[in-house]
DNA sequence: CGCTGGATTGAGGCCGATCAACTTCAGTGG
DNA sequence: CCACTGAAGTTGATCGGCCTCAATCCAGCG
């Protein structure tokens, strides 16, 4: 079996590498590896472990009482994922890799223990968990279109954090962007196809590139941001 | 002027108090007293201090280009406004008392401080933030009528954290709960109108009675949390 | 090759927005 | 005391965006 997740990944590549937890975590290298489709967690676990994304991507979703899934999340390299939790005491989603996944798990009493003994560390973490508060704002844009150029500027910076690119792989389906937008699939769908008429991006199949990420953002910049 | 804020306010009935921060800070009674429509922060001001809730009610919201308002949260007493600031270092919204409110100003170092040399209060602060990141994940509901069920349980929950009471007042306008949902004022109406003739609740203008609460939370229920 | 799930495109229906009229209420000043 | 004013709330009629249902197309894979 071919593993898509490059074989260089480790503590020291790390983005959290210098902030990371006691040495002796580190050199028991927590990994995990997902497939495609695999769960990492579930509503009915007890909170234990928050989980750094090393390579590739995963979902959250809640289950409705019909059993339609409720997609609340998307999560890629370098974001940490299980926040929520703290506060229920258990998982509050169910969380599945989109592709074949790394994962680093972190005990959360050892996490407390060092961001005790580690101001900087602390306050990169207090840093990272007030980002996440503003994750999916876009969600609450009244139009479809807001929404999913939103929702692809949002993308295009997180997948590549260092340098953001233009061109890049939708790691989700469009049922997936839906679902997380509250849109359905056949919406998304006639979006895109919209766009790419205007030449504002191009897509194929996973494929997109933003052509005009200026007009996306000018969908959406209703907003004043200072 | 007449003030509804109790003189017996103080320190030593906040529920931070066992958590609260330096002596000298809890000396310095870092109280801030707003009228109805004051504002507390700005976007443009440079983020400095959290603010807990003491008494009345705020709300934070962002200004679109066409000057319309965004409203983007409610905060009631006992509740912590500002940590979406920490991550871009200035304030994201604006905020301003729909009541006469009185908050407690909290100076991010001391917080930061206090957060380090006490191991209690930093895990106190992770669970709420925690519960921060949970609040408002019923904006994502698909009916107009699962919001706003959702947002009337919300509130009986927060405006009273000791003792969920079924009748309280609403301490903001139709314009406002329409706002936040992403409804209209005349939507908000409708649906109250509707509610009141099916006996779930009883309105009479801001005062507000759950009648059958189980009802309302079925109209939302469609998730499983566990 | 056929099968299966995802994606695209079209036709029709419904929910909530928009626009407008009317009522109520709080505050103000005569 | 009442007239005036403006903001907030209620209710009705119409319109439009997105959902729903359905058919077709396509890629991946046994």
């Amino acid at each position: 079996m071919p593993s898509s997740i490059p074989s260089y990944l480790s503590c020291t590549r790390c983005t959290f590498a210098p902030f990371c937890l006691t040495e002796e975590h580190r050199a028991a290298k927590q990994f995990r590896t997902l497939e495609r489709n695999e769960t990492l967690c579930l509503p009915k676990n007890k909170f234990q472990n928050l989980y750094v994304v090393q390579h590739g991507a995963l979902k959250t979703y809640q289950t409705e009482a019909d059993g339609k899934e409720l997609i609340r999340g998307f999560y890629f390299a370098n974001e940490i994922l299980g926040y929520e939790a703290i506060y229920t005491g258990h998982y509050l989603f169910s969380a599945v890799a989109l592709a074949e996944t790394l994962v680093c798990e972190i005990p959360y009493n050892h996490f407390l223990e060092s961001l005790q003994s580690k101001p900087a560390l602390q306050k990169r973490i207090l840093y990272l968990i007030s980002r996440q508060l503003n994750v999916g704002s876009y969600l609450l844009s009244t139009t479809a279109e807001q929404r999913l150029a939103a929702f692809l500027i949002d993308l295009s910076v997180r997948l590549h954090p260092l340098e953001m690119k233009l061109e890049f792989l939708l790691p989700m389906s469009r049922q997936d962007i839906g679902n997380y937008l509250g849109l359905t699939a056949e919406t998304i769908s006639r979006i895109f196809s919209r766009l790419q008429k205007n030449n504002i991006v191009s897509i194929d199949h996973k494929k997109i590139h933003l052509l005009q990420p200026e007009k996306l953002k000018q969908m959406v910049d209703g907003l004043i941001s200072h």
